[in-house]
DNA sequence: ATAAAGGCTCAAGTCGACTTGAAGTCAAGC
DNA sequence: GCTTGACTTCAAGTCGACTTGAGCCTTTAT
């Protein structure tokens, strides 16, 4: 397959191929002449990519699990980010019902709720970087 | 209040301090000389501050939300956030319930474990933008 | 009177995951 | 034989939230 069917069946543009290449994440089996060729299952393994940048793993953690040939997942490290994901899932719920408590709150000043003083107690633990904004897809 | 015992009661480096006022998103009630000098609300506008952080909002969102004087909190956009926040709060225990799956699944290739192609597919359409990696909180 | 401490400003750097742009190469169709 | 369009490389730019550094200015203690 060439990058642009690549691109076609993963939904991922042809730059963030070849940056995926470069990082070793991917591998191109040889050219036709400039070009790149890949093989069918760069396919699934930009699944897996796709499901481990969801699941939070950085490409460079991606790249560790995929070390000599094929996908060896780590096991453990697995393990060790379900757990991440679960005190996330606690905080996220916590800040939900927080905002949810906060929106429809007829305190004349939040500092004055005892549930808004909760969610800020929340809040203060819960110190993580949070995401960029969401880059719209832009579906040309 | 100087720049340092605000930076003590918050929690917040001096330098995060500058950057909010610059922002916007505090205020410094006059100068002693060149130094900021700031009233005691202003710790709980970092609070604020910093919920708002936690729940997702981007500093942008966060200016706002405080704009004439003192907070005035959108309600309309707490729940919309609420409500984003509960679709993130599903995609991630899927996610967990995946890895938490992934690593104990026995199956020779993920591929032809059910489970983890269910997974995938999750995956699939939960193609958000993920944090960057939390940074060390470094303790000098 | 002077030096250290600490605040100040402004510009530039950082991080991760890409994207964008300029400039070049190559095969195919007219 | 030349244009077109799809690919290539490599460097630089982007985004958000800060941090860091250089070079000043003040206050406080000696």
């Amino acid at each position: 397959m060439d990058i642009t069917e690549v691109a076609k069946a993963s939904g991922l543009p042809a730059s963030t191929l070849r940056f995926y290449e470069e990082k070793g994440l991917i591998q191109s089996n040889g050219r036709n002449g400039l070009r790149r060729l890949f093989s069918a299952n760069v396919i699934e393994r930009l699944a897996l990519i796709s499901l481990g940048r969801s699941a939070g793993f950085s490409l460079d953690e991606i790249a560790e699990m995929f070390t000599p040939d094929g996908p060896d997942i780590n096991r453990a490290l697995l393990s060790a980010k379900a757990e991440e994901l679960d005190r996330t899932i606690e905080e996220l719920i916590a800040m939900r019902d927080g905002l949810r408590h906060a929106a429809v709150c007829k305190a004349p000043n939040h500092f004055e709720c005892p549930k808004f003083l909760r969610l800020l107690r929340v809040a203060g633990k819960n110190r993580f970087r949070q995401p960029n904004k969401l880059k719209e897809k832009k579906l040309k």
